[in-house]
DNA sequence: GGACGCATGTAATAGGTTACATGATTAC
DNA sequence: GTAATCATGTAACCTATTACATGCGTCC
């Protein structure tokens, strides 16, 4: 059967280390590639499900006092499945964004609630961006990925980084030109 | 039970006028506020619930020598629930995107390919922008949307189209921004 | 005669979320 | 003693997609 997103997300981290259940849960609470994420009961289901069709393996190691671990590696044909995808152009998926869908219903509500519900989400978004800039800043100190080239695991995750970066900053521009243009219409009461 | 997007889209649709659910299915294949869709399968069982729900009603037009139809009101009650949603702030949700998924794992492909496969999207992505640009035009040959202000369903969707532009422009700036990164690298192989 | 548009649905499946469930160790 | 972290999973449910299914009228 076909693999899911998921399963080449999973598969994309297991090509930069082997890693356990746990710790790819851990990388994907915050979204990896800034634009995915799953729960863990999502993980280790198809973590085997990715270990029948021969894409990963693993081995268990036991320790003393803590809690064995599955350590899962990707395969020969891990690889080559997860290039083959890679390589291979996609369309562009309908978009699905929940709040453009309430502000379609805005007209409906008081003007000072509408802002006020305009205002939370920008500030969300301005938080997310400051997280991200953040990240980038760390990533910089570790010396400039660009210089690594497209070869380098550490220059694509930089390059989805900045894509997160972008995607939040215009988020919250396009929040400040709405707020202003309906400043400007007069319907605020602050 | 809680009423999911969809049935705000369907509000948001009816509350601008009535129309059957095959009306709202057109509207839908091209997303509804440039950021949601829904294939009829979904769309007439969810009017249905929102029927019972009390939210919509709907009355059946016959027609000589045409399929007779349904058409979907909004009720009081729905737009009460409409409303109260709308003005209601919200999280951001995790943010979804397979074509980000493939760049992180795109130092596995070949330069030339991943190249390719990046500019593919970048052109799917000025499509979109062309048309939107295009729908953006039509709406501003009807007059200023901006001058009807908060209260105005022309407006919203107005709002909503622009984040689809700045959305899909900030896209197309950033598959350029990569793929010149990837040049000055000179991992390009034309 | 065949394709297309109008008009309405159902069934099967896949993908994802929430809640349920367990058990050991370490830090306070 | 209690909360947090490590570590792994299962079950129930909801949402959305794909494929299946029907029938009339009009245009070519």
């Amino acid at each position: 059967m076909a693999i899911i997103p998921l399963g080449y997300a999973l598969l994309g981290l297991l090509a930069r280390a082997p890693q356990s259940g746990y710790e790819l849960i851990l990388r994907m609470e915050e979204p990896i590639a800034f634009f995915w994420h799953a729960r863990r009961s999502q993980i280790y289901p198809e973590l085997e499900r990715l270990e029948t069709e021969g894409l990963v393996s693993h081995t268990v190691v036991e320790r003393h006092n803590r809690p064995s671990k599955k350590i899962y590696s990707i395969t020969q044909a891990g690889l080559a499945e997860l290039r083959a995808w890679a390589g291979k152009p996609m369309d562009v998926p309908p978009d699905r964004d929940e709040f453009m869908l309430k502000v379609y219903s805005l007209w409906t509500v008081e003007p000072s609630e509408a802002t006020a519900v305009i205002r939370a989400y920008e500030q969300a978004h301005a938080n997310r961006l400051d997280r991200y800039e953040h990240i980038k800043a760390e990533m910089l100190h570790n010396g400039d990925p660009i210089a690594l080239g497209l070869h380098s695991p550490r220059f694509a995750a930089y390059a989805t980084l900045q894509r997160g970066i972008e995607y939040e900053s215009g988020y919250v521009a396009w929040c400040r030109w709405l707020l202003e243009a309906l400043e400007a219409d007069g319907g605020i009461q602050t």
